[in-house]
This record gives structure tokens, sequence and C-alpha cells, in this order.
RNA sequence: CGCGGAGUGGAGCAGUCCGGUAGCUCGUCGGGCUCAUAACCCGAAGGUCGUAGGUUCAAAUCCUGCCUCCGCAACCA
């Protein structure tokens, strides 16, 4: 029986077409997947797609459709971009999905009738117009950030997650399990950060919006995201509450590995095993929260305009070149960057000359010198069992590597055994072997050293980027692909014919393919302005009455400081013209020195209610002009402390 | 003093646990070869290993202070 592994990705949301840094999860997924299916693991790979949610209801409403239709969208493209990618997922699971949302419903009420959910009031400040509540982060400038209105304390009807009685049990588990949350530094964070100084009961209901999955006994509230979303892991290999799971859960729970992304650690590390706990089931093994991809050295947005699409990427440079740069590129623990001038780098350097060419040069020359036909390898000489036991040995580094995450590395250890091909074959220097009859047998050894390393480098790339792979087996003419043929050298067979050589991956010319890239993309931001030309919103349209009700006045800076517990504030007293000096914080620390504002008139807002910020009292705001790259205090050095503005 | 990570030739990283005078990929320059996709192989230039001290025969590696950057948390009135 071949033993299980069952792993996952993070379900994707559905409210945008996703970019390559969101990509990346799926194809380094991919990637273990296949290996483990290599070694005969029986695996079971689930992705799928998030669907639920305030924001999709609004993103439809927008759209002019319901939320399903609009769901159905972007959950399409989503799948297509795993299809694109070549990824092998077992299942793909939508939380739209009735069997999901039947089995979600159940988890609700089991949980609910044995007291580990109950009915509580949550608490916050709440819109009245807009049906929302928000917390005190969300809030712009004090005010609800979609309507800009007023917004007020308020309680409401919720539901609500023990999380508390499970605390300990928690943080023994996970300081038992070392290897349950990796990095070792998502496990520090979430320890010290959110389990050791306590876990508040979690909000797990919401009747601020529809779209999501009803709760059976109490239709008022939908489910909100966390039971929903995380439940996907179970639900879709078909886990029952009551106690008729089916036979995949069976087989396959728990997950040996839920590959996430580094900011979501927070739910599958402390939630989700709560979650598990609650029901009386085992808690998966292991959570690798991988880090981002960038665009340079910032994070890719639609608004700054660095965003980069697979099916772009695809489209230049075929598959498997994106999935070996997202897999060769991405370190283990640190953001990784992804920018078009390394892409074509990688691209030139790993995939078309040493690997491509290396297979190329070695086909061409075995139809060149036999015809095609394999050797034996009768004559061994220098150099053959470094060759050898490199191969050997990269079968077991790829495997340590890998069982760690560190795919790039393992990526890389194949690379350089390429490498150490290509230098193999300027040692034994074929070409001046072929000029002497006697030394032909000599020859024929050093190629079919040369073709069985290829063959190690096709099985062992096989994983990351599989139609190369491929490729590469049909140039060998070969079958023997197991991960078993790597335990000897020498399984390569005799007497057959290789294919002739063909071109794995043709080399970009980086000049010409960049400046077709901005080619390209100033086209597209052509287009963009003639689209979004016609009318741009600047807010709600106010009276001169509801002007009236700011109270702006220019203040003069007293003294400025830095607050201690933050990096971004910075403590101010003003003048304000009524004799008593005003404090006010504010969060531009990262921009101003305070020596440059002492003594300066700045404007502020000045009937703005006081809030404690990092313990400082601020009664007031100090306003500054929002700019790309950073604010703009303004500055009101010709008028008078105490002046109003009008 | 909230918790944690990191600073190594032009770029990106390894080495740090278990001290012994730096290694890989890319880039630059020079050479070699011709089987191959102007590719491949060899060699060279380039680093006071963030900084100041300490321990030691010996420190990138251990200890202490400081500086800078990043992640998490808090927070941007």
């Amino acid at each position: 029986m071949p033993q299980k592994f069952y792993i996952t990705t993070a379900i994707a949301y559905t409210s945008r077409k996703p970019h390559i840094g969101n990509s990346y999860e799926i194809v380094l997924t991919d990637a273990i997947a296949r290996y483990k299916r290599l070694q005969g693991y029986d695996v079971f790979f689930l992705t799928g797609t998030d669907e639920h949610g305030q924001k999709i209801e609004e993103y439809a409403k927008e759209a002019g459709v319901s939320p399903k239709e609009y769901v159905d969208v972007v959950a399409g493209q989503i799948r297509e971009i795993c299809d694109l990618l070549n990824t092998t997922y077992d299942k793909f699971i939508r939380t739209t999905d009735p069997e999901h949302e039947k089995t979600v419903q159940k988890i609700f009420k089991k949980l609910y009738e044995q007291g580990d959910i109950y009915k509580g009031e949550y608490e916050g400040l709440y819109c009245t117009p807009c049906e929302s509540f928000w917390t005190q982060s969300q809030l712009k400038d004090g005010k609800c950030p979609d309507c800009g209105r007023e917004v007020v304390p308020a309680k409401e009807e919720a539901y609500f997650l023990r999380l508390s009685k499970y605390q300990k049990q928690l943080e023994e588990f996970i300081e038992q399990n070392d290897n349950f949350i990796y990095p070792e530094q998502r496990k520090k964070e979430m320890l010290n950060n959110f389990i050791k100084p306590g876990l508040q009961d979690l909000c797990v209901s919401r009747s601020s919006f529809k779209w999501g999955i009803p709760v059976s006994f109490d239709d008022k509230h939908v489910i909100y995201v966390w039971i929903d979303a995380l439940s996907n892991y179970i639900t879709a290999l078909g886990y029952d509450p009551d106690g008729n799971s089916d036979k995949l859960y069976q087989k396959y729970w728990p997950a040996d590995v839920h590959i996430i992304g580094k900011d979501i650690v927070r739910f599958h590390t402390i939630y989700w095993p709560i979650l598990l706990m609650a029901l009386g089931e085992p808690l998966p093994k292991q959570v690798y929260g991988h880090p981002w991809l960038l665009f340079g050295k910032d994070k890719m947005s639609k608004s700054v305009g660095n965003v980069i699409y697979a099916d772009d990427l695809v489209r230049r440079y075929g598959v498997d070149a994106v999935r070996y740069y997202l897999l060769s590129e991405m370190p283990h623990a640190a953001d990784g960057s992804i920018t078009y001038e390394t892409i074509i780098e990688r691209y030139n350097s790993d995939l078309a000359n040493t690997l491509g060419n290396l297979v190329n040069r070695t086909i061409a020359m075995q139809n060149k010198y036999f015809g095609g036909v394999i050797q034996s390898p009768d004559v061994s000489g220098d150099f053959d069992g470094e060759l050898q036991a490199l191969c050997l040995q990269t079968v077991k580094d790829v495997d340590t590597l890998i069982g760690q995450y560190r795919v790039s590395d393992a990526v890389n250890a194949v690379m350089n055994l390429a490498r150490r091909a290509n230098k193999y074959i300027d040692e034994t220097t074929p070409w001046a072997l072929a000029k002497d009859d006697a030394s032909l047998p000599r020859l024929g050894t050093v190629l079919y050293n040369l073709l069985e390393t290829i063959r190690f480098i096709a099985v062992l790339v096989s994983p990351f980027i599989p139609d190369t792979a491929k490729s590469i087996f049909e140039q060998l003419n070969c079958t023997v692909n197991t991960y078993d043929s790597l335990q000897a050298f020498g399984a390569l067979k005799q007497g057959e014919t290789v294919g002739t050589p063909a071109v794995l991956f043709a080399r970009i010319d980086a000049q010409k393919e960049l400046e077709s890239i901005q080619k390209e993309l100033e086209e597209k931001q052509a287009q963009q302005e003639d689209n979004s030309g016609d009318f741009v919103p600047f807010g709600e349209e106010i009276t001169i009455d509801d002007f009236a009700k700011l109270d702006m006045r220019v203040g003069k800076v007293l003294t400025c400081e830095p607050v201690k517990k933050s990096k971004k504030l910075l403590k101010f007293t003003l003048d304000d013209g009524s004799g008593t000096p005003r404090t006010i914080a504010s969060g531009i620390a990262q921009y101003y020195q305070p020596e440059e504002l002492v003594g300066r008139n700045v404007v502020f807002v000045a009937n703005l209610k006081p809030v404690k910020l990092c313990g400082v009292d601020s009664c007031g705001m100090i306003l500054s002009a929002e700019g790309k790259e950073r604010p703009n205090v303004m500055f009101a050095d010709n008028a008078a402390p105490g002046d109003k503005l009008r």
C-alpha cells in the first residue's frame, strides 16, 4: 500500500483575476505534489476558490450581476490559470459548492450545540446607512470608509467561537510539534504575538451582509469566512460532522501539509487547529507559510501598474519557463522578486544555455557519431566516476531539500548536475575521440554517461518543468522515467536509437525582448487612459453647512518628538491660539524630522474627537497632502496661530 | 526597551549551530575549444564578511554595545 500524502493550497478569493504572485502558490504546491507522486506516494492535491463575503457582494453589485454570477466568472479565470500553469490538482473546490455549504452548516450547528460556539454581542463602530461594522483601524478620518459618514458605537448579536477554551491545548501542540508551523520564524510570531498574550473569542458570523452560508438555525446570520473557508480542507474530502464521513476523508485526513501565504499563517495555525480540536478531528501535520513574490522591490498592485499576469508570461515564454522561474527564484523564507530582466536572464542562462544546450549537443553527437544508436558503456575512464556519483548524490539532495520546502535549492541542485555534465564534455572531448577508430568504444561510453545523466536530470526536473521532461524523454527515445530508476546509474538501455535533437528553449534576445515588452506596456496604458478619461469621482457632494462643521485652524508647532512605541507617530504640541497647548499625534514620523517642523505653522482639524494613540492623547489632526511618495504637511507660515480656515 | 529575522566582491545568495584567514549563480574582462542554441570549458579582476569593542594562538563564525533594513504585532485622527 503506497503511503498517502494530502497537500492543499489556500483557496483563492474570487474578487479579482489573480496576478503572477498569487499563482506562485499553486505552482509550488504542484511541484511538491508531482514530486511525491513520482516517489510513489498516493497524493491528493486540493485547490479551489473562496467565494463568499461582503467584498464580493459589493463587486458584484458594481458589475451589475448577482454574486453567484460574479464568482462564476472569476472562479473560472482562476481555474483557467491553474490549468494554464499545468497544475495537477485532484479536486478544485468552490465554497459555493452545495456539498461544502451543507457540511459547513452542519459543522456550525454541531459546535453550537456542544457549546463551543455561543451567541454573544459584537461591539464595534456602526455606519447606519451602510449597515456595516468597522474596526477603529478600518475607519478613514474617523468615519465610514465607504460613505464617509459618521459611525456610532453599536452592539449586534453575533456568534462566537470559544478560542480561549483551547488555548492551552493549542500552545502545547505547537510546542510539541516542532515542524507544525514552518518556517520557524512564523512559529515564533504566532506564539509570541497571539497565543501567549491570550486568545480572544472569535466572531464567526455576520448579519451585515447576505452573501455567505446562512446559519441553519438562525437565518439572520451568515457564517463568516473562518469556518466557511478553512473547512474546505475537510469538506472537499467528504467530511461529515455526524460521523458518516466519506472514504476519501478517512484515507487522506489529516493533511500532510497546507501550503499557504505568510499573510494567513495566523488563521491556519490558530483558528483552524482550534476548529478541528472542537470537532474532535486530528490536526494537519504541517503548515508552510511561503513568502511573497514582489515586482522588483515593490508589492504588485494594480494601481501602481506593475502587475504581471501568468497568462502574459506563458504567452511569451511558455509554461515551463514560467514554472521554472517561480520555483527557482523564490527563496523559502524571504520574499522573492520578479522582473522581466531576471526572467530573461534565468531563461537564457539556465534553461537555454545550461540545460537545453546540454541535451541538444549530446543528442546531436550521438546521432553524428553512432547514427543515434546507444553504445554499451564498456570503456570507463577519468571523470566518469565523478559524474556518476553526482547523479546519485543529486537524487538524495533533491529529496532532502524538497522535504524542507527549499524548492529553489532543489531546482538548483539539478541544474548543477547539468553544469557538471557540460564540463564533462569538455573534459572528455568527444569530438577528438571521434577522429580515431580506436577510441570509438570510449566515445560510446562517454556519450552513454551523458545520455544517462540527462535521463537523471529529466526525471528529477519532471515535477518542476513537466513538459520539458517529456520532451527530453522523447529526444532520448526512452521510457525509463521512474524514481526507482534513479537508484543506480545505468538504467538507460543500450542498443536503442535516440531521437533527433530539437531545441528545448530558444535563446531570447534580451534587448529586443525588453523593447517589445515596453512597447506593449505603453500600448496598454494608452488604452486605459482612453477608457478612464470621462469622469473621476472626487467623493460625495456636500453642502456649505457640512463644510462649516469642520473647524480647521492654524497652529504653531511648539514641540515635536517621536512617540516611543511607534514607528509612524510624531507627537506635537501646538499653540492653537487658545492659550492652552494642544497635543496631536500624526503618522508622519517616517517622512519628517521633528526639528524641521518645530516653529512652523501647520493646519489642523480642531474639533475632531480626541483619541488615544500609542498612549498619546491626540486632539485633532494635522493636514497633509497625500502625495504618491510621501505626505506633505500643509504649512501656513503666513497665518497666525488660531486663525480659522474657510 | 513589544516579538522575530537579516546586513558577505556590481546584483542575488551560501557559509555562522560544531571558530582555522571566504564559496555559488549572474554580470565584467582575458583565454581555450568547436559536439552544440554567438552556446560550452578554463582563468582573472573585484570583498577590512554593517560598525565599535571583547574572548582566543586564530573570529564572517563566539560575547557585548551601536547603526541600518525587513517580517509580525501595534498603529497612520
